[in-house]
RNA sequence: GUGGGCGUAGCUCAGCUGGUAGAGCUCCGGAUUGUGGUUCCGGCGGUCGCGGGUUCGAGCCCCGUCGCUCACCCCA
């Protein structure tokens, strides 16, 4: 096995017993997302770095020690969807657009991280963006729009966890606050908690040590250091999910990976899923296109882990595609015009198949069997035969064996 | 980066206190001088992850190493 090249760490293959139901993910996203207005983007696999550094934040783990840089050139391939999609709404002037720009796309994105459940180096998202208002509908809708996703798709235990961050400044002043109060309280921290006080912390609130969590109940909350009108612009938020029936827990302690967020920001999770329960989530990013030089935009997206919707679902089995004709022969010098009939039954646009392995007949009826086809054409001394493989009737062709399929497949027989 | 679990045929796994490899599924063929499911029979397929060590002898014991996996961290 030493000589074995395999998949890179972290990186799966898509089988075609798997292509269908991604497939499956990838019609539904189209179906939600275009009927409300957005259209596909696709951006380029990698960017230059500074794209992510400035837009993710110099500070998150993914900038840090998740990127994969290329040596030369200050190129990193992308470990996620937004800042590139600013940047193209920057670059090709959407801005001139009739606002808001919706966009979605389904791709690959990439992080140096240690493999889990869940959790891959190459992985797929499936995003959606809104840019170029901060009308608290947009935010709503959004939520919806991956709610509706999620649940067409069949992703079961989910909870919806809704919060705001309100802007900036209230996050910077809030994180010294709690930061303050944490250090006021460090002897009752646990090591962990204490060591991540300056780096980040929000985190002391995911803490289950019961120390901490003691200290944690009567820690301030951002949730209520929102200014007046960021919080009630996250009223309204709620009001228009609210309206829509929509359940969710508003969680103080919600945090995301990633620096862009202000105001609004939220996460489906799963309980069908491990340690890595988050399916899906995003927010409010009104200062994100600024910040990688493009003209003060607000905006709002989400991005869902196709490999995490996956695994959150039921993976009902896909009917193959129905094959419409097997050409089998009786013996190798038939093979030409079995190949022949079989050509020219896929100009026609049937479903045909020709044997392919050098099986035997009984071994190709097998296999024609094996791949649900609705006739075999069996080639041989005595002309061709067709067989109609629901029935077993056998007729010997007079003429075109496709004709014969293309007259038979419609009704029960020939 | 740290810790737990696991590495035996393409897949799922068995292999008792160490005696030099098995099953089921899949695939191919035969039982039906050319025709599909089921059943029966046969065949293909493994340097037991890799490297050392102990032993007369290691899939099994010891050391190392690589890989997979789950978890911490973080996130989709």
């Amino acid at each position: 096995m030493s000589g074995r090249i395999q998949a890179p760490r972290g990186t799966f293959d898509v089988l075609p017993a798997q292509a269908s139901e991604r497939a499956e993910v990838e019609a539904v996203a189209r179906r939600v997302l275009e009927r409300a207005g957005y259209g596909r983007i696709e951006t380029p696999t990698f960017e230059a770095t500074e794209l992510f550094s400035r837009g993710v934040g110099e500070s998150t783990d993914v900038v840090q020690k998740e990127m994969y840089s290329f040596h030369d050139g200050g190129f990193t391939l992308r470990p996620e969807g937004t800042a590139p999609v600013c940047r193209a709404y920057v670059e090709h002037g959407m801005h001139k657009l009739p606002q808001p720009v919706r966009l979605w796309y389904l791709s690959t994105f990439f992080r140096h991280e240690a493999p889990q459940a869940g959790r891959f180096r190459q992985f797929w998202q499936v995003g959606a963006e809104a840019l170029g208002s901060d009308d608290p509908a947009i935010d709503a809708e959004s939520i919806l729009l991956l709610a509706e996703l999620l649940e067409e798709i069949g992703a079961r235990g989910l909870r919806l966890r809704l919060a705001s961050l309100g802007t900036p400044e209230t996050r910077l002043s809030y994180r010294a606050e709690l930061a303050a109060y944490l250090r006021s309280h460090e002897e009752q921290l646990s090591p962990e908690v204490r060591a991540r006080i300056a780096l980040n912390p929000l985190r002391a609130f995911d803490s289950d040590d019961p120390g901490t969590q003691a200290v944690m109940a009567n820690a301030p909350l951002l949730i209520d250091r929102l200014t007046a009108s960021d919080a009630e612009h996250f009223q309204e938020v709620r009001d228009l999910l609210d309206d829509c029936d929509l359940v969710y827990d508003v969680d103080p302690t919600l945090v995301r990976g990633l620096d862009y967020y202000s105001r609004t920001v939220f996460e489906f999770t799963s309980s069908e899923l491990g340690a890595q329960s988050g399916v899906g989530g995003g927010g409010r990013y009104d200062g994100l296109v600024e910040m990688i030089g493009g003209p003060p935009t607000p905006g709002c997206g989400w991005a869902a882990g196709v490999e995490r919707i996956l695994l959150a679902s039921d993976h009902p089995a896909v009917a193959p595609p129905p094959v419409d004709l097997f050409v089998a022969y009786s013996d190798t010098k038939y093979r030409r015009p079995a190949f022949s009939i079989a050509a020219e039954a896929r100009r026609a646009r049937l479903a045909a198949q020709v044997e392919l392995a050098g099986r035997s007949l009984k071994g190709q009826l097998k296999q024609a069997d094996r791949i649900g086809a609705r006739f075999v054409a069996i080639v041989s001394e005595d002309g061709t035969l067709l067989k109609d493989m629901e029935s077993g009737e056998q007729t010997l062709v007079q003429g075109s064996v496709v004709a014969m399929v293309l007259r038979g497949r419609g009704g029960a027989g020939l």
